[in-house]
RNA sequence: GUCCCCUUCGUCUAGAGGCCUAGGACACUGGGUUUUCAUCCCAGCAACAGGGGUUCGACUCCCCUAGGGGACGCCA
């Protein structure tokens, strides 16, 4: 049998680990059994679709080894394989499933649905679309058209009944219709919601096995009735745990590192990160831990799959990487150590600062070290000196990450502008605004430029360190997070988001 | 709130009815090797969520409860 797999996240913000975690099993089982592995980018959503966060997965994704055999940039016989350069074929099936009753065009309003959905969470129901437009006649429907109203195409969802679908590692699966939201196809801009997208894409790509997260288990059903309704047969599925931080929510920016640049600049090796991503949900029949990606293309086998969401645990890959450093040869390790800290550019822009401060050659280590390596861990007692308050320095790291994930392109001056800015509608003299952020950054309240630092040292690094300086000043409470939300409002009048 | 999924040491997991006195790994603790540290070696700590069934026998099968997670968007 001719199997074919993929993965295809949307290029929204930074290149997650859950994306390289599907794509590290859909190209393992694919390659098993001699077929294909497919990179397809499903840039449905114009308003957060990323050119460069599409860059970002295929060269971190590549970092990792883990190369397609298809897709955006190499081409393949299903060309393309970006979601918004085939919006035409999307809109034919979108066509075609109206024309079969099995989808419909709606004209409601966002008011109108959010209405609606408020008044059924109150009645505690779940709140879905209410079959507004479902009967619209044609001739109303066209002469709306012909008024230029804006309409999207939902999915026609039966009353009752249930649904029923299979899922390879959990068995049969069952859910009642009336749980299942009229999902829209084809938004008002044109574009196809990821369901249908994905959903049609599958079928022309042919697709046979799909390995993706367990959050989409239920959007199943909305899926399984696009696919009879074109008669088309439903890809084997197998839904993998969820990776969780260590409080077992679903894996998140906010509580740990999720991009996969931040281990990668953190000095994990991509054959760590690979082996330790294998071993979540899955083991060897051996049960050894640290193996190979042939021997894990070798031993795969998806019975092996476990379902529950395994916390991803930050010292359990540090020993691993342990593990690996140390089998390295010298000269191995002298090669990888200098292009992990000296590559792209890094040590150029580095000496660039250090020159103009530099009296003598040994002073210049010292003070790039936290620039290379990570910073030294900080204290309570160093944010205490100055003239602001322990909260006043949360408020300020806390802010400042909040800006900070909003900058773009990541580059000294723009970084400068919004923290600029910041501190001002804070109401704060600069000085005083950088001193916790100096400490955050470097370890030191004195170091090389501050905005250049964080150019240098990138998105992931600088937010951890933000969010490790939070910790280290004890954290903040849900109550005071709510303060801080609130006045974060204030500040911004016209929200950014 | 509703629906769906899940439930073995703190964490990752082995376990497909008797092999389980529940095994391994990380972390942690103690000891040994080593000029220090790290590595390495040895030892220790530590779990079948609870309750009902089924069975001669349940970590394994079924049901209920509890807990956790996810989904409920013109996000993916």
């Amino acid at each position: 049998m001719k199997v074919r797999t993929r993965v295809a996240p949307s290029p929204t913000g930074d290149p997650h680990l859950g994306t390289a975690y599907v794509a590290l099993f859909n190209r393992i089982f694919a390659h098993q059994h001699n077929g294909q592995f497919v990179l397809r980018i499903e840039d449905t959503d114009q308003g957060r679709s990323r050119q460069s966060s599409t860059k970002a997965i295929q060269d971190t994704l590549r970092w990792l080894g883990l190369d397609w055999d298809e897709g955006p940039d190499i081409g393949g016989p299903f060309s393309p394989y970006i979601a918004s350069e085939r919006l035409q074929i999307y809109r034919s099936i979108a066509d075609k499933l109206c024309e079969t009753g099995m989808a419909f065009p709606c004209f409601c309003s966002k008011e109108r649905l959010a209405d609606v959905r408020a008044h059924q969470r109150e009645r505690k129901l779940t709140p879905k679309y209410d079959g507004h437009c479902v009967s619209l006649s044609r001739q109303k429907v066209s002469s709306l058209k012909a008024a230029g109203k804006p309409f999207v195409i939902r999915l026609l969802v039966p009353n009752d009944g249930v649904c029923e679908f299979h899922d390879q590692l959990r068995g049969k699966i069952t859910v009642p219709w009336s749980q299942v939201d009229m999902q829209v196809l084809l938004k008002s801009d044109g574009f196809p919601t990821y369901h249908l997208a994905a959903a049609v894409d599958d079928h022309l790509m042919e697709i046979t096995h799909i390995f993706r997260g367990e959050e989409w288990l239920s959007s199943c059903p909305k899926q399984q009735l696009i696919y009879q309704g074109l008669e088309w047969q439903v890809p084997a599925l197998y839904h993998l745990p969820l990776l969780r931080n260590s409080d077992r929510s679903k894996l998140s920016k906010r509580k740990q590192a999720t991009s996969i640049n931040y281990y990668k600049r953190s000095g994990f090796l991509p054959k760590t990160l690979l082996n330790y991503l294998a071993t979540m949900g899955w083991s060897m029949p051996d049960e050894r831990e640290k193996f190979t990606m042939q021997e894990f293309q070798k031993h795969f086998d998806p019975t092996r799959l476990s379902t529950t969401g395994p916390v991803f645990d930050i010292d359990k890959l540090k020993w691993l990487n342990g593990e690996y450093i140390r089998e390295l040869s010298l000269a191995q390790f002298k090669e990888q150590l200098l292009d992990w800290s000296f590559g792209e550019q890094r040590l150029e822009r580095i000496l660039q600062l250090m020159q103009e401060r530099t009296e003598k050659f040994d002073d210049v280590f010292t003070k790039m070290d936290y620039l290379i390596g990570d910073r030294v861990e900080v204290v309570a007692s160093q944010f205490e000196d100055g003239a602001l308050t322990r909260e006043n320095c949360l408020r300020i790291l806390e802010f400042t990450q909040r800006k900070l994930s909003l900058v773009e392109p990541w580059k000294r001056d723009g970084i400068f502008k919004e923290l600029k800015q910041l501190s001002v509608v804070m109401n704060l003299k600069f000085r005083d605004f950088l001193k916790p952020l100096f400490i955050a950054i470097s370890g030191r309240s004195v170091s090389l430029p501050l905005f250049d630092s964080i150019e240098i040292l990138g998105s992931d690094i600088t937010m951890s360190r933000l969010r490790s300086a939070i910790v280290s000043l004890g954290g903040i409470s849900k109550k005071q997070l709510k303060v801080f939300d609130k006045d974060w409002q204030s500040l911004h009048p016209h929200p950014l988001e």
